[in-house]
Formats: structure tokens, sequence, C-alpha cells
DNA sequence: CCGATTTCTTGCCATTTGGCAAGAAAAACC
DNA sequence: GGTTTTTCTTGCCAAATGGCAAGAAATCGG
């Protein structure tokens, strides 16, 4: 659970957070491309990412596949969107490769944020958090080229080195055909 | 007040609001093409638009202007990232027409998050209500044409229609002269 | 280790978007 | 109302990205 403690105190740091740190009590473990979710399912839970990787994507109205999101150890994955949106999943989130995750309810996540104001803030810092995330990445969207977002990409640690490059093309809102010929450009 | 007020009773429609609603007591009036922030300034503030139309935008590497986001009579404005980011300033934020605004402090916003929860509440559903505009529009730029693009904008009520064209090409991540031609193709 | 499957690259050509500059149209200003 | 400034459109051509299909390369699964 130790990482999941330095998680939740990057948002709270005053604060005692064993408490929430139970809540997160559910353990699943998933095999390479299996799904945590798919559209249409129940999704008001949020997972800690204790091991592996995953990604969150759809199928647009062409049937092609488009990866929206990524999360590694460390972070939280779930379909963020229908879970603030309080709705049916709307995507598929599939592990990248074998990983490991806790759970915390969203039912649940309610009863901690009402018994401690300070988990409260915990829902608000994490939500501002995602905002300047998401900030980023559509800014990146709208003002820069294929090649420049995917040099930004690589500028990272080594986070994208198991993924295969077509979920990273349709990431950059690109084909994976478009992405191979940047490749090659940059080489 | 009263439009101030129905915008947070959105977000805690349980709550009596009028203490959260009394610390927005700075009003401000702009006229067309000022800004009420620019680059480096101090933007730990919200500001909600009473009448009126703001823009958000920067100037990219090449020096062109990028316009950000839009808000309109009824909403919130002000460099959110930086807000969020608790850093100074990152963009120009504008009035496209004259406005009026009343505007309530960061350091008077956390104030009353101590001293009610709810509040709290309202800090963590707004942020979360940002991260789903921002997901779908950032959702928008990564799997939309530009057309398609434009015409979801036009899809909306009547909001684009005091906003020079050049400004919207932008919002979409398009140049002016792409824009005035995927105008002709339309119609 | 080997066959099956998935991923990646490449060639050819189409489509979308951009850059620049000139002129038309609209809006702002006095 | 007329002048100035800003915004919008258009023509010409360039650059970026896409679509398709074939083959090469890598990975998967026993």
């Amino acid at each position: 659970m130790e990482k999941l403690r330095s998680f939740l105190k990057k948002y709270i740091p005053q604060s005692d957070v064993e408490d929430l740190i139970g809540s997160f009590h559910k353990v699943r473990k998933l095999k390479k491309r299996t799904y945590l979710l798919k559209p249409g399912q129940d999704c008001s839970f949020l997972a800690f990412v204790k091991k592996g990787t995953f990604r969150v994507f759809f199928y647009d109205g062409e049937g092609t596949e488009v990866t929206v999101w990524f999360s590694w150890e460390g972070m939280m994955i779930g379909d963020l969107l229908a879970f603030y949106k309080q709705s049916r999943a709307i995507f598929y989130v599939q592990a990248v490769e074998d990983a490991e995750i806790s759970i915390v309810n969203g039912k649940e996540l309610e009863r901690q944020y009402a018994s401690n104001p300070e988990y409260l803030e915990f829902g608000r810092r994490y939500a501002e958090h995602v905002s300047i995330n998401v900030m980023e990445r559509m800014l990146s969207l709208q003002t820069k080229s294929a090649e420049e977002r995917y040099l930004e990409l690589l500028a990272n640690p080594g986070y994208m080195k198991n993924i295969p490059l077509k979920y990273i093309a349709s990431y950059l809102g690109i084909t994976d055909t478009s992405l191979s010929r940047i490749r090659k450009n940059i080489s």
C-alpha cells in the first residue's frame, strides 16, 4: 500500500490517509489484453494501478480504435469521463500488460468524503489535477503537429516503451501509417 | 445575483449558497477588446460572467494567436489552467464584447471551503465539470476533422454569433483561411 | 522451436490543411 | 458619412496526413 499512500499524500499531504487507503479494498489482477471495463457497464469506481499499464479507448464512427488515455503504475485508472458524468461506461479500459489494481467504489468514496472533509479535498484536488492534464493534452492536440506531439511523448521517461505503436498513433490522433512515416523522418 | 445563485446551485443544489455568493464581491466592467488577464499576472481568482463574452488565448511559438476557450454569460472565466496549477497567468483573457463580471479571490474561496465543507463540494464538482468539458473538447480535437468540429460548434445555440471567425478558426486548431474554405464547402 | 497472429513499414495516390498575398467585405472610428 | 482598420475570402501551390494493400518484422502461444 506504500505507493497508494504516497499517491494520496500528493493531494492532501497534511492528512492521515489510512481510512481512505482502507476503502481501496477490492484487489484485482488482469491479464494482458483483458478488460477492466466495457461500454455500458457500471463504472462508478476508481482503481489505483499497483502494477502494469492500462489504456482507455473506443471505436469511432468508422469502427477505428481510438486510444484516449494511458495509465501506468502509481496512477488511477477507470472511465473517468463516465465516472464524473455519473453515467454508464463510455469507453473500454484494457490492460496493456499483466496488471494489478486496488479498487474503491464510488459510493464508498462518497461515504469517505462525508465522514472526513479532508478527503473531500482530495476529491477536489484530484479533479483539478485531471483538469490540468487534460487541458495540456488538449492544447497539444490543438496547436502541435503530429510529429511534435510524438516527440513530446518520447521526451517522457520510458513510459511508452511497451506500448504498441498503433495505440500510440491513435492516441496522437493519427493513423499507424502516418506514425510510421513520422518515425522514419525522425531517424 | 440571481444568475450566480443558479450557477452555484447547479453544483450544490442542497446547500445554502448565500455566503458563497457574498464572496464574489468584487465587480468589474470591461470594454470590448480589453484584458482581464495577461500572462505573468496574478490570476488566483475566478470570475462569474454576468454579461458579455470572453476568450482565453495565447501566442504560439510562431507568434500566431491561439484561442483556447470561450466563456459566455452565466459561466466562469479566468486562467483556469494557471489557477489550478497555482502559477502566474499563462494566457490572455480578453473581453470579446463589453462585459461585466463578479470576482472571487482564490484565498477568499479557500476560506469559504474551510468554513463550510459543502462549499468544498462545490469546488470538487466544478473541477469535475471542467474535466468533463475539457475531455470532450480533447476527444473532438483528437478524432474529428476540422469541418466536423466546426459543425459541432454551429449545432450549439447562437453562442458563436458575435465571435470573429478568426478566433473560431484558431479555437478549432486551423487557420482562418482553412475555415473560410470549410464554410464555402458547407454552403 | 515453429506456425499463427499481430504489428509495423512502404509505395502509390487522394484529401485535408497550410502559407502567402491580394482584394472584397465588414466593422470601427471620428 | 466617409476614412481607416480589421476581418474574410480566394487563387496558387506546398506540406501533412490518410486509405489501401502487400510484404516484412515482431510477438504470441503452445
